[in-house]
RNA sequence: GCGCCCGUAGCUCAGUCGGAUAGAGCAUCGGAUUCCUAAUCCGGGGGCCACAGGUUCGAAUCCUGUCGGGCGCACCA
């Protein structure tokens, strides 16, 4: 079952009672007695209800299409239902007013008091504030990044790594257990030449004049210490033996050394991955000769021929018989073949294995790719709907989030890369350019599935044009105001917290709407939200700042009034608290000060 | 030819399950600094939500088609 936050169901009334279910409960209390008066029919769904800020701000701070949802199943018209709900609200305390508007929406405006408490809530769970127990129970696998491990990261690679990364995050702070994966492509033909490219590295380092880098082999420097490593350990001793002598081991210290490459470029990202499953030891422990079996049992694989694809066929196609997957069967649009001609396995047999191996310890699966595997979606997700079938009826929630290709941009001009060349432009280099901070907010201020540039000449401005400093501004306004109330000797405290008015509760607003757009963030499984709501709330917070340039009484720190001052310095405090839990999970830094 | 993603202000992008007068930044024009950081704020102008149908109380949002851009389409990975 899915969950949607602040719909009416018995799930969000059990969780912990941030203020907007708390509201949403309110609600959803009035509709049940309306029920019990015969207002409503017995047992009316209430599911299509919503209780959530409205869009205008004018109109207050919690609307409800109630009326309008539930009119047609109360015989009545939507007006007519809302005064009888305007009735009962009316009588909380902590709504101060509720109306009808338009075609029979109900606004609520909440008392101040209900926005105060809400500071204290965001000082009583600090660090915990935002935290949903909306995934509790539920395992989720992530797995990212996943490139292959025949070199450094690039920055094709980084922009999968960061929403990845920032996914799990916000799953995990979203009640769920998770997993951080990645697979390693150690067992296909591009390992092989990897070893082949080591081993010319290898003679080099032993003092052969190698020349040019022959085609198809990797030309990139980056193998150069690994062939000195090769010869540091070995000599000659792999020199002249043929290549069926070295090429295991080679391969196997080749890619445990682009590993730790890849290890180290994804640290400096703040990325670490939990489970590094090898597709090597996954086939040496024959996971997908048993896919096999299993799949042939459900008849889901068979011997057949391998169709042309669809709309162009090859000038050299030939058919040929090899054991196929009806991926067909799932929505595919040809069934695809598991084992090459030669005997051994695709790639995505292989792959079928490995999702089939992390179903076995995950309520739900995630990948994150790179949009040039689009074409393998469908085939993928056959297979977990087949593994799902079969595992007698549980299914197992499945997706693949595409995310677009990055194009770099210097000023404007796209950046030349050739992989051949070895000019392709490392996530290393960029994040030694630019900083984790940039570029980890730079790639989560697009939705995924949207193309992307990334300027340089732009992303490193630290005045225009770039939220994260935006961001983290306002975080270091914070940190200074309050390094100052100290210096001044004045603490924050909730004491007088009744001395704040509209203009601070309009960023109490604001900062509350964390927990709803943590879940709904988790839900769509969309961490750039997190991003947005930072900056919004950001300029909230700048806002507000501005009002003391005009008007001393309107700053944290007002002259000779302690009292006001530590309420206001209490409540900068609580939206720093509430940026800092934002910032955490896009792995930002809260800056004290730029 | 087929599949997937995208199309919202001059530019880059948000837009909550279908909800009220479609929002932000940049750019542009006009303002604010004896002040806790002006790396900020306030205001003006700027929209056939690609186009055409459909679904309904209501569509940028859902469905169908068209156009435009990107990615992919063999036993590669």
């Amino acid at each position: 079952m899915r969950f949607a936050p602040f719909r009416l169901t018995a799930r969000a009334m059990s969780d912990r009672k941030t203020l907007h279910a708390a509201f949403a409960a309110k609600v959803d209390a009035v509709l049940a007695a309306l029920e019990a008066e015969g207002v409503l029919p017995a047992g009316v769904s209430r599911a299509n209800v919503t209780v959530e800020p409205p869009r205008d701000a004018s109109h207050g701070d919690l609307a409800t299409n109630a009326a309008m949802v539930l009119a047609k199943q109360a015989a009545t018209n939507p007006r007519a239902l809302a005064e009888r709900i305007v009735e009962h609200l009316g009588r909380d305390a902590q709504i101060e007013s509720a109306g009808i508007a338009g075609p029979g929406f109900i606004n609520m405006r909440l008392a101040d008091s209900a926005w105060r408490r809400e500071i204290g809530a965001i000082a009583g769970l600090g660090s915990d504030y935002g935290r949903s127990a909306m995934g509790a129970g539920q395992r989720v696998n992530i797995e990212y990044v996943s490139a292959n491990p025949t070199g450094p990261m690039h920055m094709g690679h980084c922009r999968g790594a960061v929403v990845g990364d920032a996914l799990a995050a916000l799953l995990e702070f979203a009640g769920h257990e998770v997993v951080r994966e990645y697979y390693v492509n150690d067992a296909g033909g591009q390992v092989d030449v990897l070893a082949r490219s080591a081993h010319l590295r290898y003679r080099e380092a032993l003092g052969e004049d190698i020349g040019a880098i022959p085609e198809g082999l990797y030309p990139g420097d980056y193998l150069k210490p690994v062939g000195e490593a090769l010869a540091a350990e070995f000599g000659d001793a792999h020199r002249d033996r043929p290549e069926g002598d070295w090429l295991p081991l080679f391969r196997e210290r080749a890619v445990a050394e682009m590993m730790a490459l890849i290890r180290a470029d994804l640290a400096l990202l703040g990325i670490h991955h939990d489970v590094f499953a090898s597709e090597a030891e996954l086939q040496r422990a024959g996971k997908p000769e048993a896919a096999e079996a299993w799949l042939r049992e459900h008849d889901l694989v068979y011997d057949g021929l391998l169709e042309a694809p669809k709309g162009k066929t090859p000038e050299d196609w030939e058919p040929v018989e090899l054991p196929l997957f009806r991926s067909t069967r799932f929505g595919d649009d040809q069934d695809r073949p598991i084992r090459k001609s030669d005997g051994s396995w695709t790639y995505f047999g292989a792959d079928l294995a490995y999702h089939m191996q992390k179903a076995e310890g995950a309520d739900a699966l995630i990948d994150i790719w790179g949009a040039d595997h689009a074409g393998t979606v469908k085939r993928i997700k056959a297979a977990v709907a087949a593994l799902s079938e079969g595992a007698g009826g549980r299914t197992i929630p499945f997706d693949v989030k595409l995310v677009q290709m990055v194009q770099l941009l210097r000023g404007g001009e796209p950046v030349k890369m050739s992989k051949r060349a070895g000019t392709f432009v490392t996530l290393a280099d960029v994040v030694r350019e630019v900083g984790k901070d940039v570029v980890r907010f730079t790639m989560l201020t697009r939705k995924p599935e949207a193309q992307m540039d990334f300027d340089f000449a732009k992303v490193v401005e630290a005045s225009k044009d770039n939220p994260v400093f935006y961001v983290q501004y306002a975080h270091a306004r914070i940190s200074s105001t309050l390094r100052k109330g100290a210096a001044e000797g004045v603490a924050p405290a909730p004491d007088a917290l009744d001395r704040l008015g509209g203009e601070e509760l309009a960023l109490v607003k604001q900062a509350a709407q964390f927990p709803r757009v943590v879940e709904a963030a988790a839900q769509a499984r969309e961490p750039h939200r997190i991003a947005f709501f930072l900056y919004d709330l950001a300029a909230a917070f700048h806002a507000y700042w501005n009002l003391g340039n005009d008007d001393p009484a309107k700053r944290f720190i007002v002259a000779h009034d302690n009292e006001l001052t530590a309420a206001r310095l209490f409540l900068a405090a609580q939206i720093g608290q509430v940026i800092r839990n934002g910032l955490a999970l896009l792995g930002v830094e809260a800056v004290e000060e730029m």
